[in-house]
DNA sequence: GAATTAATTGAACGTTCGTTTTATTAATCT
DNA sequence: AGATTAATAAAACGAACGTTCAATTAATTC
């Protein structure tokens, strides 16, 4: 046989991936072969490489699709405002909605590194680098307003995007908390850690003011 | 050849684990071939398996081990004070310790769990389950006495885990901060995620009272 | 409707994998 | 010193791996 009736190079490619993301997360980048990909999608192994040239091209264009999504998410949701209590809202809200959505895809993006070349390695993390740098600017930002108190703004960065990322490890949409319910208390959580003050004029507390701000 | 000269089974066999969880570490469990560990130990891949029956094998025992080292840890570290307070300190003192001195194990047993058969998969899990749940007593009797302020336990202990956990991915001991540099700052964004409050006869911040009485 | 291009199959390539078997030598015991 | 046990090497096993190639058919173009 040959040509099936009814193939089409871009549906086959976009199953190809969706396939693909869903595999490496549940068996691993390593456990998962060819022929298995291929079984799932429903065609022969040799027709993945029309697609993606080698294993590694297949996963290092997920990766960096996946970064990219994740910086492209951020943009447009940054706020406009320059108060640094609704910029660290927004990021808490986009990050956790962004990876709980693409659970599969962070998981990849995450664990797999190691089987990247060193230069797609270099790429990868030079986007996730630009993506932390966004939340290390808001944190300076609000403790050089007094806003926040912060020890250290590099080491709660991590400490926050690792507390975050983490909800892909244990959540699932369909059991006790909502993405809604998650979502503020991880906003709670947040800003007690960076130690929020009372604003200025002492009228309102800020992290109350951006809760009723932002829809979540 | 054969036997060599000055060959011990055990010596062997500690060798054997040593390489594996830095091998394990670096490469993954899948990438990590008999061979390669073999010739990192400095034998051929058949003397392996003296040691351990299977690759698999010898992934269990590895993690197996570092729970139970994880757990021993706590049960020696577990303070005898009822405190909320000096108990939540000491389970983040004890995790950062032990997490940052067993990077390797850390990462094994966290990462490559999907490679356990589902009956060793379980047995893992339920340690993990045991030392989490410590966490979650202490949260639970904090915010019962009033000392912490708390949305979620469940999810705080997690948020909190992960937040700590995530120390091994960045830490380096020879780098800009030491180990109780770190462990302070966790310290204090712990409690305040846990927004320790003063207490009941407003005298003394509790967490201050807790940095003096524990030796970081 | 013929020619061309797109999409795929089926078979094969060389390599590497985890593991087993057998033989051999070092260390220990009697 | 001889017998036994412990620790290893060397070679081989079949299976699976990523990838390539030639052949074949569907869809599209002229």
């Amino acid at each position: 046989m040959a040509r099936t009736t009814g193939s089409d190079g871009e549906k086959t490619e976009a199953a190809v991936r969706e396939a693909a993301v869903n595999l490496i997360a549940r068996l691993g980048y390593e456990a998962m072969s060819m022929r298995q990909l291929a079984a799932e999608v429903g065609v022969q192994a040799a027709a993945l490489y029309r697609y993606f040239p080698t294993k590694e091209d297949l996963l290092f264009t997920l990766m960096r699709e996946h970064m990219e999504g994740l910086l492209q998410a951020w943009d447009a949701a940054r706020p406009a405002s320059a108060d640094p209590v609704a910029r660290l809202a927004a990021y808490v809200e986009n990050h956790i909605a962004f990876h709980i959505e693409r659970r599969h895809g962070t998981h990849v993006s995450n664990m797999e590194l190691r089987s990247l070349s060193h230069d797609r390695l270099t790429q990868i993390l030079r986007m996730r680098t630009a993506y932390e740098k966004e939340l290390r600017a808001i944190l300076r930002d609000g403790a050089e307003a007094g806003r926040f108190e912060i020890d250290d703004v590099g080491l709660t960065a991590m400490a926050l995007i690792q507390m975050m990322t983490g909800v892909i490890v244990w959540f699932r949409p369909d059991e006790r908390l909502s993405i809604a319910e998650v979502t503020t208390t991880y906003l709670s959580m947040t800003m007690r850690l960076v130690g929020v003050k009372i604003d200025a004029d002492g009228a309102t507390r800020p992290f109350e003011r951006a809760k009723d701000a932002i829809a979540v």
